[in-house]
DNA sequence: AAGATATGTGACCATTTAGTCACATATGCG
DNA sequence: CGCATATGTGACTAAATGGTCACATATCTT
């Protein structure tokens, strides 16, 4: 597969999506729930979920007329564990970095491979 | 401060950045090494380089003609802290929230708030 | 000084994105 | 039935995004 998470990172990458997730990690939400926090136009929320839904972020249940939004976290967990996770060796580093960066000294390119 | 890690999470939303900040972690790279690796235009290459910096994601030392770009991986650190640490709780919850959702239960909505 | 190398800038283009409004469908209820 | 409610769709706009090419600047080397 072609990195499946592509459309993961994008869907992350909207605050208003992220906030929708952070909303749903209380408990599942009908749209018109959903629209009710948000400035924006229905319609807009709407496309939202879409994307959280390409994305598999969301699972949608419809019942009756009501069309239930539940969070899956299952996407996040592996951008963490495929990929942030990578970066906790770094971490530390990165301040070394930062320290050697702003004290300017040339030369010192430390690199790995 | 505004959700300073918005730029952050747009920056990590395009797979070519991703790519270039995997390259970083082994240590810096010129913009020239770097665009020595993409199939993209060097001009591409240094907008997305750009964009890593406004993110915080790149620090760059210039040093006579060359630039030096080196990864500062707290930003993904935050990002980890502040927001998918959140999720970790829901991880188990979500294979649940699965199954519910295929077995396709009416009205359990659990919601916690 | 001259040329090669490394990076920075300006102008432009195509596509995607986030948003809007208006209208359609479908379901619960009196 | 008829109406209110909840969600789905179509058409459109403005701005951001990712990309290109051409040109400018700065520095190292001969």
């Amino acid at each position: 597969m072609r990195e499946a998470l592509e459309d993961v990172w994008r869907a992350l990458a909207d605050p208003t999506r992220r906030r929708i997730l952070d909303l749903l990690r209380a408990g599942p939400r009908t749209t018109g729930e959903l629209c009710a926090r948000f400035a924006v136009s229905r319609f807009a929320v709407m496309k939202h979920l879409a994307i959280l839904e390409r994305a598999g972020l969301v699972l949608v249940r419809r019942e009756s007329r009501q069309r239930w939004n539940y969070l899956n976290a299952v996407p996040i967990r592996q951008i963490y564990e495929r990929w942030i996770r990578d970066y906790e060796g770094v971490w530390a580093g990165s301040l070394l970095t930062l320290k050697r960066h702003v004290e300017g000294s040339g030369r010192e390119r430390g690199r790995t491979s």
